[in-house]
DNA sequence: TAAATTCTGAAACGATTATTTCAGAAATAA
DNA sequence: TTATTTCTGAAATAATCGTTTCAGAATTTA
């Protein structure tokens, strides 16, 4: 009897992303969001929420996506070394290859300190993300390719937390090859 | 003939400073800055001007405080790698001892990447901070307390930006624990 | 076609934003 | 005291904020 929704909500809240990637959260308006994801202000509320429900979305399909891409990448290889290196470096590549921010980062320092929500989100996030890292890490200790005296936990936070360091020096100096040097030193690092 | 100025300007920005420290720069609003500073609208905008030129004062303030107190804590070790090995134990303490985050890393993931004359003064502070590390480095190096095989600006720079991901760590997870691991785990990755 | 439901666009909402204005109180120096 | 200047508090400004409302167009199933 009725009519249905007409648009991708995946599709929508893409758009929404890319904004709230951009801005940030507090700098992004309805009015922004509105125009990118060129969706009636009405519907936006109707179907997904609020400003706030609609940036919990995205963090999401965010990290969603973040998380696919990963695994992919290190089913590809047979050592978890090999893994592990290709992943180091490509995260490097990733952080000199795009001038905005990384969404990821900027909701950490910006909004999870007051936002008890948001926190929860990016630290469930965060967890998934250390514990695959963790799994990886082990493997290449069991399979003689790491030094396994360190706990894989720690190294894989280390391994985390590093790169957020290695973005904050790129949005400062926008240089390239500091980047790279850093990520050649940290694996060197690793193994040793 | 004229009335003079009556308020303590430094005394007033420190005071607009722990606000942006908590809320960060699009989250304050000048109501905030206003009751927090005790001072009158007007001469908040006659004396130190609008919402950006306060900024960029309190970030200039921040800074200041906080390579004096480096400096400070270097110049009373002997050893540069004790002076080294100091401050970084010092800044995992710091970093687990105040829950808000740093106004340092909000304001370059927030507000750095959009905004040129923030960006440009981070970037200032940043390398007047890595320059400085650097220097401690090299003199460990050539005192043979340290591997010299290393470039001393890259180690710096390494240093500086672990600390960011630090403060990422314990943000979501609150836990001083790790960020202790981590600090040591830098400081046994250093000293080889 | 007719009834049912949802989407759409625009307008309206009240609250808050950063900033400016201005009359008068306060303090200074002659 | 008086003239001069600045500080002060409150009000005004115009723009924007996130959100809600609502009449009507569009689409669906019966």
């Amino acid at each position: 009897m009725a009519r249905c929704v007409e648009f991708n909500e995946v599709e929508k809240i893409e758009k929404a992303m890319n904004v709230f990637w951009e801005k940030g959260y507090n700098a992004t308006s309805m009015q922004d969001l509105v125009d990118a994801m060129q969706i009636n202000r009405s519907s936006l509320y109707n179907t997904i929420g609020d400003k706030h429900q609609l940036f919990m979305k995205c963090i999401r399909n965010y990290f969603d996506n973040a998380m696919l891409e990963l695994k992919e990448k290190v089913a590809q290889h047979e050592s978890a070394k090999e893994a592990l290196i290709k992943l180091i470096s490509d995260k490097a590549d990733w952080i000199v290859s795009c001038d905005k921010g990384c969404l990821g980062m900027k909701t950490i320092f910006e909004i999870a300190p007051d936002d008890c929500e948001v926190r929860n989100q990016m630290n469930k996030n965060n967890d998934v993300f250390i514990d695959f890292l963790a799994i990886t890490v082990q493997k290449a200790m069991d399979d003689g390719e790491m030094d396994d005296t360190e706990d894989a936990a720690l190294m894989a936070e280390y391994i985390a937390t590093s790169f957020t360091g290695w973005k904050q020096s790129y949005i400062l100096h926008q240089n390239p090859i500091k980047i790279k040097k850093m990520s050649e030193f940290l694996i060197k690092n690793i193994f040793k």
